[in-house]
DNA sequence: GCCGCAGATGAAACAAAATTACACGTATTG
DNA sequence: CAATACGTGTAATTTTGTTTCATCTGCGGC
């Protein structure tokens, strides 16, 4: 239409606002509230999800304040605008809010219930993420790439299943790799550990005695271990690479910790990392990986009901 | 000016809305884009950020489109208003975001990669969520629940791991579960199964023939079949309730598929809903569980090296 | 004690933004 | 070749947010 106007104002809502934080900046600037503001600040900080749902008009209601003093606590805040208020609070929130409130939803209906289990899921992948150390990381995807063998070590209920996927995801590389989650069978293997081999230590107690009797014997006999498990804990001083994660845990027993997702994340990072350290190597054993289980494909054909069942079109090895 | 009408707009906004993940919806619905549709969804998805900052009327210009167009594309995606579109662009953004781009940013350091592998990772999660049928969900709960006997099929590398997770949490739960991934063993526990029993089969890609067989054969006996797999795969064919996933595959090789974090996801969600089904039953189950592994710990002392033998703080069971 | 000032706050006018209603054009089908 | 359905834009309307200005309150100086 015209030039002059809107791309001024443009310019100005578009430029990324310089607040990141939200939720940590109201804290901040709490004690410089004016009494109306803060009425505001605490109807907005007793349930952050619906805040970004309101209008200035409802909000301003239930603070019991005019709508400009809404507007003021926004400015106040460093945002230009209500608007621009609710997109920084919405952007913060993300999942840190529901993560955090994720105890009280619990009781509705399985779609309430899929809501808090997989935001759990996805808030622990992230958490793991914020915190991790690259730098360990780094050298746990060297030390893993160079190594002639690979022992895993694990134990109790959640691990197992961890080892395992563990297991395969090094595997499918072409590394020679094992994985034990019998304490006798660990410390056995082990003692049978060499200086050019590795191991791969995962417990999130971190208190696991077999596991750590194993890293040790393994250490002592040269070869380099890698452990992912909580900080400060004894499998985690006596590896030689410790990644170190920390995931808040329910209260609720009923859920399942979440803290699976990030080791289980951790381990495939460990593998992308090593998969591109070895690189043609790699690409050569997991080519043939899916190659082969193609074929398995066609010599056993599927009943009728498979629709393709020449040549499986997603991910034959699942 | 009247009472009735404005009570009635705020009930429906605040209302939390049923969208989660805005951006694998707008993935998913691009097919059913009319043109100008279309148009706002590429500038949309150009910048997520800046669209979040941009007014209707901004938006409208970018796309060369009307106004009400942009509305109408807030609807489709299933979003009662433009504002309510922003909030969960927003909410969805940081997540989000970098998840879209991450094929690219492979090329780097371990951070880098960490970042691309569990930004996956969690878009998985995410993406189940949002395309979960609830009503699928409760159903499976609802006769896993009320099964006498449950039996674990899955097959293939990545669904060993898993459905040894899923195992452990059933199990917790104090049900009788037993898990198979070798073909003849699931066939055979199938044929032993009766009316009050489930199944729970786990397969990405749908198309392992002796998981559906075995379906096939405990639908055959009576027993309640619940699978997590692809839709219009031959598995999710021939289960009784089907909870279907559906998580893009990565281009690379070399980083492990997501979509075991969106299954696992579903699996725990399950075992919530149980657990919360079952009442205090279950709640008794976890407690024995618990205290037992505390018990062994004691029986156990774990070396000097271990800050707090006796009572570990942390998850004994990981 | 009272005047005047500064800051906080709300009412109301105003401006911006979003939605609705409606009309027009195009494609599709009987 | 209607008739209908669909997609789209224009314009009116409603909703939402911001600015302006008046009022109130508390506080210090005269």
């Amino acid at each position: 239409m015209n030039e002059g106007k809107p791309s001024k104002v443009q310019r100005g809502r578009l430029r990324k606002p310089a607040t990141i934080d939200i939720v940590s900046r109201l804290e901040r600037v709490d004690a410089s509230l004016s009494p109306a503001e803060r009425r505001v600040a605490d109807i907005v900080t007793a349930d952050y999800e619906m805040a970004t749902r309101m209008t200035i008009a409802e909000l301003a209601a239930r603070a019991e304040v005019s709508q400009p003093t809404v507007t003021r606590f926004c400015r106040t805040l460093g945002c230009t605008s209500f608007s621009e208020f609710k997109i920084s609070l919405a952007t913060t929130l993300t999942v840190a809010a529901v993560y955090l409130r994720s105890e009280r939803i619990f009781d509705d209906d399985a779609g309430q219930l899929a809501h808090t289990v997989m935001m759990r899921a996805a808030g622990a992948v992230r958490e793991c993420l914020d915190q991790l150390d690259t730098a360990a990381l780094g050298k746990a995807i060297d030390a893993l790439a160079a190594s002639h063998r690979i022992d895993i070590y694990g134990q109790g209920g959640g691990s197992a299943a961890l080892v395992e996927d563990a297991k395969l995801r090094l595997f499918r590389l072409g590394l020679p790799v094992s994985a034990y989650q019998d304490g006798h069978q660990q410390r056995m293997s082990a003692a049978t550990l060499r200086p050019c081999d590795g191991v791969l230590a995962i417990s999130n107690s971190g208190r696991s005695k077999t596991v750590v009797e194993a890293v040790e014997i393994a250490r002592s006999f040269g070869a380099k271990t890698v452990a992912i498990t909580r900080p400060g804990t004894p499998l985690a001083l006596s590896a030689d690479i410790a990644i170190l994660v920390t995931i808040a845990e329910g209260t609720d027993v009923k859920i399942p910790t979440p803290s699976r997702y990030a080791h289980m994340a951790v381990i495939d990072t460990l593998a992308a990392g090593i998969a591109k350290k070895m690189g043609d190597r790699s690409r050569d054993a997991l080519r043939r990986v899916r190659y082969t289980l193609a074929r398995i494909g066609v010599a056993i054909p599927t009943p009728s009901t498979d629709p393709t069942p020449l040549m499986p079109k997603h991910d034959t090895e699942e």
